[in-house]
DNA sequence: TCTGGGGTCCTAGGACCC
DNA sequence: TCTGGGGTCCTAGGACCC
């Protein structure tokens, strides 16, 4: 972070809080005419994204693509193509950093901008948005919603309920009566079991909170989320818009379907995982000192299994150890109940030093390891097998590069 | 065709330190 | 003989977000 600021004046609405509609669905209208006014739904087995004809028939996301289909006999189904949607971000985060310094990408899709003191070079915040909205849909060709307020939660509400397609500004002086009378769900941070908590004391609009002491919300949700939901009901929200903000954790995981695995399939799918989240964190120059394994079993329950070092490292065949020996002691339980989710994250990030990043680049020892580790333990196919197995599940697991030139860079596993 | 893949933050207990 | 008060870090689980 290198942009410090004053708050901006308490008065003006000057945050945006910017997010696209549907946006994988959107990217597949874009991309194929032919979809365009059709009901569209990314994702095959569960719903990724639903365009907004398919929410017309009760689509949403995380549905099942059976009850998907049900709902909506008529849906085009797509799978995701998550390279064409990271381009797509990437050029609409170009069109905000065009707008402002002051941008916080908050996901793929949406962004807080900082439009406060841009007043005599570039107008009004609501000119802005207005023309923060035309250039996305000229240069990127995708609908956007805005939202404008004082603080960062309003401005977020507001570009919710703008959608689709739409642009709302909440005026300084009618916070009140614009949040009020909105349901809690609508409020960041509520989600399925708070508002059930809160439902069943009666409160059912973000106005029955805000008459409600902050003891008395401390009490319902615990005190970090009692007084959050507090400070928001009455519209104090001091965060202000922060650029560039440090990712603290890295993870991949996989699903793996219903049938039982034997213990050499789960030590294969651990391999990749961990291949691929290392092989992520180096790109980003980072460390990590703590490994956690996420296991999901058939009844949809979750365990994690996290164990953390004394020094981070960004080594596939130290975090490889790591999370064998995590998962050595899941192994009876994933047996008995059934994984059917296999996860890696990688968490307590640093910043690494071009020295320690550069020492699992230069050196094919540890992919010669892992590998002659692989080959040891379930016969010289296994690593053939391993990568036609991650095709056939449409795993990018590339192969190593020329062994005969030492210098060509380590590919994977 | 039952349930993807990427994250953040909070809570609570225990170990350990001064 | 009995046991304060403050803190940090680690682990496991859970809620929530897109």
């Amino acid at each position: 972070v290198f942009v410090s600021r004053p708050p901006s004046s308490p008065a003006t609405a000057s945050i945006i809080h910017a997010d696209l509609d549907a946006f994988f669905a959107s990217v597949e209208q874009r991309d194929d005419p032919s979809l365009g006014g059709r009901p569209v739904i990314v994702g095959i087995g569960v719903v990724m994204c639903a365009s907004y004809e398919a929410r017309a028939c009760g689509v949403r996301g995380a549905m099942g693509g059976r009850e998907a289909r049900q709902r909506c006999p008529d849906a085009v189904f797509v799978e995701p193509r998550m390279q064409a949607y990271a381009d797509a971000s990437r050029a609409v985060f170009e069109v905000f950093d065009d707008t402002t310094p002051l941008v916080e990408g908050i996901s793929i899709d949406e962004a807080f901008l900082d439009v406060g003191g841009l007043r005599r070079i570039a107008g009004s915040p609501i000119d802005i948005a207005h023309r923060l909205r035309a250039a996305v849909r000229l240069r990127v060709g995708l609908p956007i919603s805005v939202g404008v307020a004082r603080t960062k939660f309003l401005a977020k509400v507001a570009s919710a309920v703008s959608k689709p397609d739409g642009i709302l500004v909440v005026d300084p002086d009618r916070e009140s009566s614009f949040l009020h009378p909105l349901p809690v769900e609508r409020m960041w941070g509520i989600g399925a079991k708070t508002a059930q908590r809160l439902h069943q004391r009666g409160i059912r609009t973000i106005g029955d909170i805000a008459v409600v002491p902050e003891a008395g919300l401390v009490a319902m949700l615990g005190p970090a989320a009692g007084r959050h939901v507090h400070s928001l009901s009455h519209h104090r929200d001091p965060r202000p818009v922060l650029p560039a903000r440090r990712r603290r954790s890295i993870g991949t995981q996989r699903a793996l379907g219903r049938s039982p695995k034997t213990p050499e399939a789960l030590d294969i799918v651990l391999v990749g995982l961990v291949d691929r989240v290392a092989r992520r964190l180096r790109q980003c120059g980072r460390l990590a000192r703590t490994v956690v394994l996420r296991l999901r079993f058939d009844d949809f329950t979750r365990a994690t299994r996290s164990h953390t070092l004394d020094h981070a490292t960004a080594d596939t065949a130290l975090t490889l150890s790591v999370a064998r020996g995590l998962m050595a002691g899941s192994l009876a339980r994933a047996h008995r109940d059934g994984v059917t989710l296999v996860g890696i994250t990688l968490a307590n990030l640093e910043t690494a030093d071009r020295e320690q990043l550069m020492l699992p680049f230069a050196t094919r020892r540890h992919v010669d390891a892992v590998v002659d580790d692989v080959r040891h333990r379930y016969g010289s196919t296994a690593i053939n097998r391993a990568v036609l197995l991650g095709r056939d599940a449409g795993i990018e697991m590339p192969l190593l590069p020329d062994p005969a030139d030492p210098s060509s860079p380590v590919g994977g596993t």
